[in-house]
DNA sequence: GCCAACGTTGGC
DNA sequence: GCCAACGTTGGC
């Protein structure tokens, strides 16, 4: 079992929100870093941190589970999708269906945290200087998260 | 709103 | 294939 941890804009989609939705399509990953670790390595029962990110207070609100692995993409914004696109963005869909290019997993509500342990908590243990999402500059939506760190930020619960 | 740190695009 | 220009992410 692999852990990681997976970005959103809160005032897109927040951990309320699935809260409420249970289990939801991670739709609209574009980059193919983040597409490759969908399509290639995420499992059934990985385990994953809900990030929050481009908001009032940067950080990890909860705890989700992959309930189903990489299928395609077609999910269209407003057709049964829960997240809600940015505005003014057009999201690139698969061109050939036989042959798609971006993947989604399903995940599943598990809890939510606490408190928000914050990025600047994150950055401020040098244990965790080796997350990528403490890293400075990180841009991935998706990034794995070691067993260590996902024990290490839960202890700071 | 600024801008660093990328990723993508397209001319050559 | 190189790389400059452009676009995006996301903290601050």
């Amino acid at each position: 079992m692999a852990y990681w941890l997976m970005k959103s804009e809160p005032d897109a989609y927040s951990i309320d929100d699935l809260k409420v939705d249970r289990r939801i399509p991670w739709t609209g990953v574009r980059n193919y870093q983040a597409r490759n670790m969908i399509r290639d390595q995420m499992k059934k029962g990985d385990m994953a941190f809900f990030y929050h990110s481009n908001c009032k207070e940067p950080g990890i609100a909860g705890i989700i589970k992959i309930a189903k692995e990489a299928y395609p993409d077609d999910i269209k914004p407003g057709d049964g999708r829960k997240k809600r696109p940015k505005k003014n963005k057009v999201l690139k869909m698969n061109a050939d269906p036989a042959n798609p290019t971006w993947f989604v997993v399903d995940v599943q509500y598990q809890r939510k945290l606490k408190r928000v342990i914050t990025l600047t908590e994150l950055k401020s243990h040098p244990e965790l200087e080796e997350m990528p999402v403490a890293r400075k500059g990180n841009r991935l939506s998706i990034t794995p998260v070691s067993e260590e760190q996902w024990n290490f930020v839960l202890e700071l619960e």
